[in-house]
DNA sequence: GCTATTGTTAACCTTATGGCTAACAATGCG
DNA sequence: CGCATTGTTAGCCATAAGGTTAACAATAGC
């Protein structure tokens, strides 16, 4: 129950269909907060709102360039919320594993009745 | 920018530190409500809204059994949120790729300047 | 130096989130 | 039956989230 308020970041920033779509674009190659508000149909307040989401959680990283404000995806982007999601899917498959190794052993030491009949 | 509602709360399930310690504690195996009430230190209803959040998107079920409720992982939980990340970090790194395989021809047609003395 | 462009900040509104207590429903047990 | 146990629901509160318009700041270009 570690306080990691990174992680929480991570997964609130990919919980909103407009962020996601940003980060999806943005692994095409970097694009400008104008173009993301043109893009998304949102007012501009409401993209640079949703853009301070994504770089607060390590998502994005931006390049100041004259007035245009270059967007690109962070380098590990998103490692955090990956990694705790592949841990939790390792721990879950292991446990079914147990579970079923235990089932097969059981198989083993006391087989089933034969078919009736 | 597809409207996935299940992804949104994929995320947003994961966001939350007691609901993500809900996940890791039932990856080792199930626990009633009572238990993750005592171990998490809020209220039953707190508790309550959190499984309810963890239900809906599909990351946990309950066996009702009496007046005590089995709570499980859901086959297959997050893997929706899983693939997502995945993929987004393949594109990701495709991209990276690209620019390093670039970069890497962009030598080779015009080599750097041999070392100054 | 003016004016257009690009983006943020301020202020506001509505809805959602996360917590609580108190009351209710349903099951288990003496 | 009567009472304890297990959870949910209802109602309330405070704060966060997501959107808007209007105003501001800073750069570009004439």
């Amino acid at each position: 129950m570690a306080n990691n308020a990174l992680l929480d970041r991570s997964f609130a920033a990919c919980s909103h269909p407009i962020r996601r779509s940003i980060l999806e674009r943005l692994a095409q190659g970097e694009m400008t907060v104008g173009q993301a508000t043109r893009d998304f149909g949102v007012s501009k307040p409401a993209i640079s709102k949703h853009l301070k989401v994504l770089e607060e959680a390590g998502a994005i990283v931006r390049v100041i360039d004259g007035r245009t404000h270059r967007l690109q995806l962070q380098e590990r982007s998103l490692d955090d919320a990956y990694s705790w999601l592949t841990q939790q899917r390792e721990l879950w498959e292991r446990k079914l594993d147990t579970v079923e190794r235990y089932l097969r052993e059981q198989r083993e030491i006391k087989p089933p009745p034969k078919e009736p009949k």
